[in-house]
DNA sequence: GCGACAG
DNA sequence: ATCTTGTCGC
């Protein structure tokens, strides 16, 4: 049984000037270089919402590596404390998340949550928040951009193109490729052809060529990688998931 | 000053 | 995110 410190409530509830100054003091302690030990299994992480909003819906998937078989699946809700605000979204969506997490049976060795890692405007989207916290691999796996800018994405599934960005004063050099006055924060990914492409970026203790890896090893027929797919459906729908291992290539 | 803005 | 019907395409 893992176990994980309580969240409490004034350490996430907090007003929008102190959830940013704590951003800025917690990003400089993400990991961007790979310190991923073997993985044997791959977790997917997503909120849902309820009642208009009233109560937070977190899903969770637990899935065995390099079958994809599902391993366990866990929904935790509970009353939603904070409004979603660009930027903050880790402070809605968190505490609920670690409430999914503290039911798993042990951990998992990489967790792909949906949302930004480093993608972020002070570098600490959701996926690098959350793998500080419970001090775990984490790849961001957003559905859209929240900052930078990107070229054209190649039509092909599997490739690529940077997602890049202003270079912030408090940005530490190792951050990514650095090219005058931008950095590399992600990636673009066309996951699949025809679909609006996904925007990968390192979490924590992952590096955004290994996050890409993940990912592009995980993706089965549709837009979203099986962990993030699998989550997304138990987040919002309702019931649970039945999956009999990974899809044909 | 005017947009943009993860889920 | 969520509210919502049918519809186009592989």
């Amino acid at each position: 049984m893992p176990d994980l410190p309580t969240p409490a409530l004034h350490e996430w509830n907090l007003m929008p000037e102190a959830a940013i100054a704590l951003q800025k003091r917690l990003a400089p302690k993400i990991q961007r270089e790979d310190r991923l030990g073997e993985v044997s299994t791959i977790a997917g992480m997503d909120i849902g919402f309820e009642d208009g909003g009233e109560i937070t819906r977190a899903a969770l998937i637990l899935l065995e590596w390099p079958s994809l078989t599902l391993v366990e699946q866990i929904v935790h809700r509970e009353p939603t404390r904070m409004p979603y605000v660009p930027g903050l979204l880790s402070f809605r969506e968190i505490p609920a998340a670690l409430g999914a997490f503290s039911r798993l049976s042990r951990w998992p060795d990489l967790i792909m949550i949906d949302g930004q890692g480093i993608a972020h405007p002070r570098r600490l989207g959701i996926a690098s928040h959350l793998g500080l916290w419970l001090d775990l691999p984490t790849i961001g796996v957003g559905k859209s951009r929240l900052c930078g800018r990107f070229g054209d994405v190649p039509e092909e599934k599997g490739h690529w193109t940077p997602l890049t960005d202003r270079r912030r004063p408090e940005d530490p050099a190792d951050i990514g490729i650095v090219e005058g006055d931008r950095v590399t924060i992600g990636a673009v990914l066309r996951s699949r052809e025809n679909v609006k492409p996904l925007f990968i970026s390192g979490g924590h203790r992952v590096s955004l060529e290994t996050a890409v890896d993940w990912v592009t090893a995980c993706l089965g027929k549709t837009k979203l990688p099986e962990p993030t797919r699998l989550a997304d459906r138990l987040a919002s729908r309702r019931g649970e998931v039945r999956e009999s291992g990974r899809l044909p290539l």
